[in-house]
DNA sequence: GAATCATGAGAAAGCGTTTTCTCAGAGCGT
DNA sequence: ACGCTCTGAGAAAACGCTTTCTCATGATTC
C-alpha cells in the first residue's frame, strides 16, 4: 500500500540516495549528480559520495529514475504464440540487440486469441518506452485505429497506413512461389498448399502468392488443403495428403512440414522418393529433420534485431516525425533433402 | 531527462489523475479513490469521476504506481540461452502463468556468459518484484551469495543451502538411469552417453547417475564422449558415434539427440535399426523427429507454472519467512521410435 | 439550540530520483 | 576594501500515483 504522513518503515527497504546522502553529508541532489556526471561537483565530495555509495552498497532504483526521467528503458512484445519457434526466434534477435543498448524486453503472449491483443498492446504500451506486435492477428481495421496509440510502435509482418509506424515485412507471397518454382523445376505437375491460420496476414499473402502462381502456371494443378500452424495439424493432414495424390507439398510453415514428414514416414511414404515436401521460415530444427527440409528461409534473427534498431530510432527521435520505415525481406530457399523430382509411376 | 521547477511541457504528455480532477471538478485524491474504489465517495461524484476518466480516455500510468506501491507487477527470468527449447518452454509457461494474475515477464538472457549472470540476476531484481533464475550457470559459491540478494527468487535446476529460496529440479539423474536401463532391456551392451556443458548442473547429475549405473551393471560398456548442448554438436558427434561401436546412445538432450540423428541418416546409418537414440526433455519436436525420439519427459511447461505459483507465495508473504520448497520431478521416460533391439550382427 | 459524532473530500506527505532555481562563498578587478 | 561575477551545492519542484491527515458539514443526541 502507498503512505501519506506516516513516519518510513524502515523494514526491507532498500538503500536510496536520501541514505547515501546522509551518510556522506550532502544533498540528495549533489548524490544524485555525483552518480550522474551531471554537473561539475567538488572532486574530494565526489570522493565521499562514491565511498559511502559503496559502503551502502547502493543501487538506483529503476522506478524511481523511471518517473523521474519519463523512461523505463524496456520494449514490450506481444506475440499470438510464444511456442511458436518462428516467434521465439524474433523474441532472440530482439532481446540480444535491446540488450546491448540496456534494454529490455518483457512478453505478452495473446496465445492466439485474438480479441486479447489490443489490450494487452496497450498494457504493454503503458509499462514500456515502445511496443512491438508480432505477426498481430487483429483486423486491419482494429490495427489502423491501435497504431497511433501504441507509438512508438514497430509492425512484423504487418503493415499500416500510418506514416510513422515502421513495419517489417517477410515477401511471403514471393517466397511460397519459388518454392512452387521449386517443386514445378523438379517436375512435379499435381501439388497442394497446405495453408494455416485465417487470420494470418502472412497465409492472406502466400494465398495471393499461389493464385498468381496459378494464373502463370496453368498447367499445374495446385490443391488447397487446411493445413493449420503446428506439428499435430500437420501430421493430421498425413491422410489428406495421401488421398490428394500430389507429388509436390508446401507446407503453411515448418512446423507443419515436420508434421506431416513425422505422418508420412509412419506411413511408410518416402520423403523425397514418393512425395516432397517443403516448409516455411527455416527454423533451426529445420536443418535436422530426416530428411533435412527444403524450406524457404526467413531471417527471423534478423527481424527481432531490425525491430530493435527501428525502435531505438523512434525513440531517440521523441516527438519528431520520422520517415517510415518499410523494410520488406525476401525469402530465400533453402534446397535441402526433402525435395526431389517425382518418382515415375506406372500408369494405374 | 527530469525536470524541476520548469512548466510542464504538455508536448506528448498523457493523460494523468490530475486532468481527471480537473475535468470533473474534484481533488486528485478523489480521482484515486474512485479509480480504485478504495474508500466511499458520495455517488454523484463518483459517477462525474468516471465519466470525466472515459472522456479523456484516463490509464493509470504504471511507473507511478509502482513508485506510490512499492510494486511493478512484473517477473525478472534469466536463461543461459534462450535458443534453447526447454528455456523458451519454461519462459512460456511461467509467462501465462504469470499473466494470468496480472504479472508480465521480463527476460534477459546471459547466453551462457557465466560472468554476465550476477550481473543480469541483480539487474532483473531491482527492475521486477522477483526473479526466476533458470539454470544458472554460476558456482555454488556465487550462487549462495548471490541468493539472499535477489529475495523474493525462485531457482530452477539448482539449489541452494538457503532456507527461504524455493527451488524447483529435476531428477536427472534417476532419468538418464532409467534410460540407460530401457536400453539393457532391449539388449544394449554397448552404450554411449554424449554429454552436455561442463557448467550444467544437469549434466553433472546425469554423470552421478551414470555411475551409480555402472555400479549396478558392471557387464555393460558405458562410454564417455562430448556432445555439447545443441543440434550442430550432436551433428558433429555422429562419426565419433559410429567409430565407437556402440548400439545405445544417451544423448545429453533432445537437441543433441536430434542432431545427431539427422548425421546418423546422412551416413546411412539407419536407426534404431543399427543405432538406437535417446534424447532428454521431450520438447515438442521429440514426437516429430524421425523416427519419433525416445526420451525422458521434463514436464517444461509445468516447470514455468509452478515457478510462477511458488514467486508468488513468496510476494504474497512479503517479509515472513516462508517454508522452502524443494519440488522435485521425476522425467517420464517416453519410449517412442528411436529405440529398439540391437541389431544381430555378423561377428567380425 | 448546543454539543458531539461521523463521514467524505481536499490538503498534504511520500514513494525515489532528476534537475532547475537560489544563494553563499570565493575569486578577480579596480 | 568593495563591487561584480562565477561556481557549486542545497532547497525546491516535479514526475504520477496512493493514502494519511485534517477539517467542514450534516446528522444525532441531550
Amino acid at each position: 500500500m502507498g503512505r501519506g504522513h506516516m513516519a518510513r518503515r524502515n523494514t526491507n527497504r532498500r538503500v536510496g540516495i536520501a541514505d547515501v546522502a546522509e551518510k556522506a553529508g550532502v544533498s540528495h541532489a549533489t548524490v544524485s549528480r555525483v552518480m550522474n556526471g551531471n554537473a561539475a561537483v567538488d572532486p574530494g565530495i565526489a570522493a565521499r559520495v562514491r565511498a559511502a555509495a559503496v559502503e551502502l552498497k547502493y543501487q538506483p532504483n529503476p522506478v524511481g529514475r523511471s518517473l523521474a526521467l519519463g523512461k523505463t528503458d524496456t520494449i514490450g512484445i506481444v506475440v499470438p504464440d510464444l511456442a511458436n519457434p518462428t516467434f521465439q526466434a524474433i523474441l532472440r534477435g530482439l532481446s540480444i540487440a535491446a540488450a546491448q543498448d540496456g534494454y529490455r524486453v518483457l512478453i505478452a503472449d495473446s496465445s492466439e486469441v485474438t480479441s486479447e491483443e489490443a489490450i494487452l498492446a496497450g498494457e504493454a504500451r503503458r509499462r514500456c518506452d515502445g511496443v512491438v506486435l508480432c505477426a498481430p492477428r487483429m483486423s486491419d481495421a482494429e490495427l489502423e485505429e491501435l497504431a497511433p496509440t501504441l507509438h512508438p510502435l514497430v509492425l512484423i509482418n504487418r503493415t499500416t497506413i500510418a506514416t510513422n509506424t515502421p513495419s517489417l515485412s517477410v515477401d511471403y507471397g514471393q517466397g511460397i512461389q519459388e518454392l512452387a518454382q521449386h517443386l514445378v523445376t523438379l517436375g512435379h505437375r499435381r501439388l497442394v498448399f497446405l495453408s494455416g491460420p485465417e487470420h494470418s496476414s502472412s497465409n492472406r499473402q502466400r494465398l495471393v502468392g499461389l493464385d498468381q502462381f496459378r494464373k502463370e502456371h496453368p498447367e499445374i494443378e495446385l490443391q488447397m488443403l487446411y493445413g493449420g500452424s503446428n506439428f499435430d495439424s500437420g501430421h493430421d493432414s498425413t491422410e489428406a495428403i495421401v488421398a490428394s495424390g500430389a507429388t509436390g507439398i508446401l507446407a503453411f510453415n515448418d512446423l507443419v512440414a515436420m508434421g506431416l514428414l513425422s505422418g508420412l514416414h509412419e506411413r511408410g511414404v518416402r520423403v523425397p522418393e514418393d512425395i516432397s515436401v517443403t516448409g516455411f521460415d527455416d527454423i533451426p530444427f529445420a536443418k535436422y529433420t530426416t530428411p533435412p527440409l527444403t524450406t524457404a528461409a526467413v531471417p527471423i534473427n534478423e527481424l527481432g534485431s531490425l525491430a530493435w534498431r527501428r525502435m531505438r530510432e523512434q525513440i531517440q527521435q521523441a516527438g519528431e516525425a520520422t520517415t517510415q520505415a518499410q523494410d520488406e525481406f525476401s525469402p530465400r530457399v533453402e534446397i535441402r533433402k526433402s525435395t526431389a523430382a517425382p518418382a515415375l509411376k506406372p500408369a494405374s
